[in-house]
This record gives C-alpha cells, sequence and structure tokens, in this order.
RNA sequence: GGAGAGAUGCUCGAGUGGUUGAAGAGGCACGCCUGGAAAGCGUGUAUACCCCUAAAGGGUAUCGCGGGUUCGAAUCCCGCUUUCUCCGCCA
C-alpha cells in the first residue's frame, strides 16, 4: 500500500495520479488525511497520560519500599482517572489506525510516470517486437487439436479428476512441460537467479504482503480448515520470503527464480478465452523475482524485461512487449510490461509474461527494508516477472511448428525434452 | 495425534512483579594505542509511532503472538503459534 507519508505530503498529488488509473480517490484520501490528523492528537494525548501514569507507577514503587503504606495508597487512588484516560484514548487510536488501515488497502498503487493514459487492453502500447509470425499449412488446426491428434493433453480426463481447467499432460506433452520447467530454471541461473523452492499454500499475512488480500481474494483457491491460501504464482511466496526482514544494501539486489504450480479459480472467465490451455486453474509458472533500492529499481525492470525477452527468441516464438496503460494493469504495480507470444493457429496473441515494478507498494505491506549507506532504514523496491508461464508458451509453440509430418521442437528446448519431433 | 520442555536484542545468555530497552559475553562499528597489525583500553550498537526541532532532546509501545490480573508484568494466569525431546503414524 501507499505509505501514509506520502499521502499526507503529497496529497494533491497522489489524487492526480490515481485518476490515470481510472481510481477515484479524491474522498478516500481526503479521509486518510484526517484520519491521520485525529490519529496523531490521538496518540500525543494517550502518551501523555502512559507517561504520567507510568512515572506514578514508579513512585508508588518507591514509597512501598520506604514503608510509607499511606502515601502509596493516596497515590494509587489517582491512577484510577489517568488509567481510564489511557485505556480510551489507546483505544481510539487503535480504532482511528484499524480504519486508516481499512483505507489504505483499497488504493491501488500510483502508476510510473511513463505509464500511458488509456482504460483497456486496446490503450496499450506495442513497445518492441521480434520473431516471424510463421506461415501454417492449410489444414493447420488449434493446439486443443493438435493436443488431441498427438495424445499430448487430455483435457476431458483433467474434467473427469478434478474440473475443467485441471489438464492432464501425457507422453512427450508432459515431458515438454518438464524440459520447460528446467530449460526456464537454468536460464534464469545463468542469469544470477537464486533458484528456491516455495511452499504451494500460505497463510493470510503473505497473502496480504503481496497484495493477494484483501483485493483479489476470491481469485485464490483457500483451504479453509487450515486457513490457507493456494498460490496464484510463486511470487506471494518468494516474495514473502522478505517479509519482516531489513537487508543491507549491498544484498540488493536479491535475485530469486522459482518453479512452481499456481492456482487460480478465474471465476467469471468464460468464451473462447478459456478454450484450451488459454486460460487453466492450475499451470506451472517460472518466476523472477526482484528486491532492490529505489534508485535501482528501473534498471532492474528493464533487465527482466530484457532477459525475458532472450528467453521468447530462444523458443523462436514471435513476440511482443506492451507497456501497459493505466486502466489495463494490476493494482499494485507502478509499471508492466506484458510479454505477448503468436499463437498462429488461433491467430491471437497470448499474454506469457508479465513484468512488474511495484516500487515500496508491496515491500510497505511487507514490511520489507534495507538500511543504506547512512544507516538510515527505508523500503525496498519489489519487482517481479514470469520467466514463463508454461501453457500459453506450449500453446503458441504447437501451433506454430505444427507441419504436415509434426510439431517441430525449436534448437533451445531440444537438449531439455530429449526429442526434436513429435510425430 | 499423545506426553513433556522451551521461545529474551545481530548471536549466545542472565533475569527475585518495582529506575530492566533489558545484566554479562561474543560479534560488529568508531576512537585511542602502533611503523603497521594483534592484544589492550574507551565509546557506540533494535524497531515503529508521537512531541519538539536548525541540531539536540523528550515521550509511548514492543522480551514468540493475543488476552487477563496489578498502581506497576520479560517475570503471575489463560488461549494461540512455534521449536525441541519421547511415543504413535507415515511419503
Amino acid at each position: 500500500m501507499l505509505t501514509l507519508k506520502h499521502i499526507t505530503e503529497n496529497t494533491e498529488d497522489v489524487i492526480l495520479h490515481l485518476a490515470k488509473k481510472h481510481f477515484d480517490g479524491k474522498e478516500i484520501i481526503n479521509q486518510i488525511v484526517e484520519l491521520d490528523e485525529r490519529r496523531k492528537t490521538t496518540q500525543t494525548a494517550a502518551d501523555t497520560y502512559a507517561a504520567e501514569l507510568n512515572a506514578l507507577s514508579k513512585e508508588i514503587g518507591i514509597l512501598f519500599k520506604q514503608g510509607k503504606q499511606s502515601e502509596a495508597n493516596a497515590a494509587k487512588d489517582k491512577t484510577v482517572a489517568l488509567k481510564e484516560n489511557v485505556n480510551r484514548l489507546t483505544e481510539e487510536k487503535e480504532a482511528i489506525e484499524q480504519k486508516l488501515n481499512d483505507l489504505l488497502v483499497l488504493i491501488p498503487n500510483l502508476p510510473h510516470e511513463s505509464v500511458p493514459e488509456g482504460k483497456h487492453a486496446e490503450d496499450n502500447v506495442v513497445e518492441k517486437s521480434g520473431g516471424t509470425i510463421p506461415e501454417l499449412h492449410k489444414d493447420a488446426v488449434p493446439h486443443w487439436d493438435l493436443a488431441k491428434k498427438y495424445d499430448l493433453i487430455d483435457f476431458e480426463l483433467g474434467v473427469k479428476i478434478s474440473g475443467a481447467g485441471f489438464p492432464v499432460y501425457k507422453g512427450k506433452g508432459a515431458r515438454l512441460q518438464r524440459a520447460l520447467i528446467n530449460f526456464f530454471l537454468d536460464s534464469a541461473r545463468d542469469a544470477g537467479y537464486l533458484e528456491v523452492q516455495p511452499p504451494y499454500v500460505v497463510n493470510a499475512a503473505s497473502g496480504y504482503g503481496t497484495g493477494q488480500l484483501p483485493d483479489k481474494e476470491g481469485q485464490m483457491y483457500h483451504a479453509t480448515l487450515d486457513d490457507l491460501y493456494l498460490i496464484p504464482t510463486a511470487e506471494v511466496p518468494v516474495t514473502n520470503i522478505y517479509r519482516d526482514v531489513i537487508l543491507n544494501e549491498e544484498d540488493l539486489p536479491v535475485k530469486n527464480t522459482a518453479y512452481s504450480a499456481c492456482f487460480r479459480r478465474e471465476a467469471g472467465s468464460y468464451g473462447k478465452d478459456v478454450r484450451g490451455l488459454n486460460r487453466l486453474h492450475q499451470f506451472d509458472k517460472v518466476e523472477i523475482v526482484r528486491i532492490d533500492t529505489p534508485d535501482h529499481s528501473y534498471e532492474s525492470l528493464t533487465e527482466m524485461v530484457e532477459y525475458v525477452q532472450i528467453l521468447v527468441e530462444k523458443l523462436e516464438l514471435p513476440w511482443r512487449i506492451l507497456r501497459l496503460c493505466g486502466g489495463d494493469m494490476s493494482f499494485t504495480s507502478a509499471l508492466t510490461f506484458d510479454f505477448e507470444v503468436y499463437s498462429a493457429a488461433q491467430q491471437r496473441w497470448l499474454e506469457v509474461s508479465s513484468v512488474s515494478n511495484f516500487e515500496n507498494y508491496q515491500a510497505n505491506r511487507l514490511k520489507c527494508r534495507y538500511r543504506n549507506a547512512d544507516k538510515k532504514i527505508q523500503l525496498c523496491h519489489t519487482l517481479n516477472g514470469s520467466a514463463l508461464a508454461l501453457p500459453r508458451i506450449v500453446a503458441a509453440l504447437l501451433e506454430n511448428n505444427q507441419t504436415p509430418e509434426g510439431i517441430r521442437i525449436p534448437k533451445a528446448l531440444v537438449p531439455y525434452t530429449g526429442f526434436e519431433w513429435i510425430e
């Protein structure tokens, strides 16, 4: 969430920036500023009474030691009123803080200067593109038909076992999954990311830390018996490694990578978007997470984008990078680049990666801080990106590389698959 | 899952209900000493919020977390979390 300090010191500016995200913040921001004033005066009052009470208690202790029972008891009587005041004001302060927090979590992150104006996906700006869209033979079909033809993925079987959106990968389909995961993890390691294997279920504090809670509660599977959430992305457990942590400046940037299965309820999705591998409830993804100083976070973001570009190039897929507009960005992001690859049989661009700088928005919730050269403690900037999400990569690979003789595997993957063709 | 024992600062570790934000040791930082270093000596070494502010300073809270008792709680009571040991179960 935004820091209180930033809101109170830049009130008008914050409202202006929020408008770019199509969030009308005027009322809520003003309410926060007002509450913050009340918070301060209430704390000052509570602290004053508490200080008096503490001093008096100390005196009582001394009086008892000196055996002055009656004086001590007289002093005791004076504590009653003080205590009442302390309790009343402290409760009031806590109520105000709760209310403040409830409001703060409703406010999205402020968009970076470079975020384009716009409301919808059509307003995103194509930043860069590469690769060539293949000419498919006339009998070319979408990946869900290819999956059936070559017995790679069984969607119906997944429905029987779990439900729609939980496919079963088989044979070379399963091996392709495993190959991609290893390819992505090895590439990340070569780029200096430390591989971690996080838990797939997280507690509410972690969901809150990265911003899934309370905003997107309905998007996560919730194991109510133990009050744990299935992770929608490895971002959640990996970033939460750094919750309540004070790093040293020389430890930055932190670079982590993790493979995980991801679970998303995707409530409200329908139609052609969910066909085949396009949108699943469970899918595989390799994530990269970085934590950096405010001064370097945008360099980090650029590096991450360049890194993802290398991956899609090695996979020989036609790709493009979008700079997301204010209206299409996620709640918590300050600047996001989406990677899309072209899936030639569907004739659609599919999002396969989203690389974002959250600045200190997540860090503020996480209390992820670092000690700078002057020993001052500051909030870190957090960033993450998919590198990459598997299903749509698989969709594009299958569709784009299909020939009458079979499906060709890109060179970079062959050492991982152990086969060059799916026939 | 059952029984028992723990959880204190960067680390180890003390702590009888009353100047304990917390002894002591180690680590680390700075200073003195030195040709340089070691040793030695000295100083410093949590976080958040509030007041004041040029700077300094002051206050409140925090000893796993949350409640309670008390004028006063690291210390007593209750609940939770978690670690260890033993038993059971098990990939």
